[in-house]
DNA sequence: ACTGGTACATAGTAGCACTGAATAGCGGCG
DNA sequence: CGCCGCTATTCAGTGCTACTATGTACCAGT
């Protein structure tokens, strides 16, 4: 990956892994491969699971212990009240963002 | 200025700036104004600064020592070729993150 | 002389993503 | 049985970036 995207990734990585949450609860492990799906090729397994041990000292998310048929228990992991709130907050600063972003994109050439 | 917006900051200051810098030349403490103008209420000075310093280093821009009429010698900083280079390669990392953002949140609900 | 605006610089701090490795449970294969 | 591969989590150490706080310097107006 790009060096530009590991830095403009600090901050959004965040976001992007409450939005997943948002939408149904899910593990660390889980939560990777989808990201890697959809395009973020090498999101490292480490930085997952060390957000999510911040979500949880933060107190964003609720966590579970869910035994896995194949290999140790899962954490699911599901976003609380207070993550909302936080998640809600983060799509009003990255709209903040890209618009500042896009007129300066649309605007400068 | 909130801390989300801090670290989304990290590497997308960079771009912001650089694309300041493809519509004309510019000194830190102006686009330092021009960054509180258009509602990054409190981007420190140093911080403009250190990125300029940065700039320099990786010969994104060229440098012009220029006397001010008012104060210590301008350093006036314009975009060069590698710099340009640099800056489009930030504009496709910016459109990929943007894009997966913008179906995380309107899909999102 | 003093204040205020202009302009640049820097040492120290905090936060985040990456690297690389370790740990652990389970199933299948030779 | 012993090894490998997949699932799943954890952690110490590193690098990069933005912020804080401060300092330097130059000039104009009072």
């Amino acid at each position: 990956m790009g060096k530009q995207m590991t830095e403009m990734l600090k901050g959004t990585l965040e976001g992007i892994v409450l939005a997943i949450l948002s939408v149904r609860p899910a593990y660390g492990y889980e939560i990777t491969a989808r990201l890697r799906e959809q395009g973020f090729s090498d999101i490292a397994e480490g930085t997952v699971y060390a957000l999510l041990v911040r979500f949880e000292q933060k107190g964003l998310v609720d966590v579970e212990k869910v035994p896995s048929e194949k290999g140790p228990p899962r954490k699911v992991y599901s976003l609380n009240a207070q993550g909302q709130e936080y998640l809600e907050e983060f799509w009003r600063t990255w709209s903040f963002l890209a618009g500042q972003l896009e007129q300066l994109h649309g605007g400068g050439r």
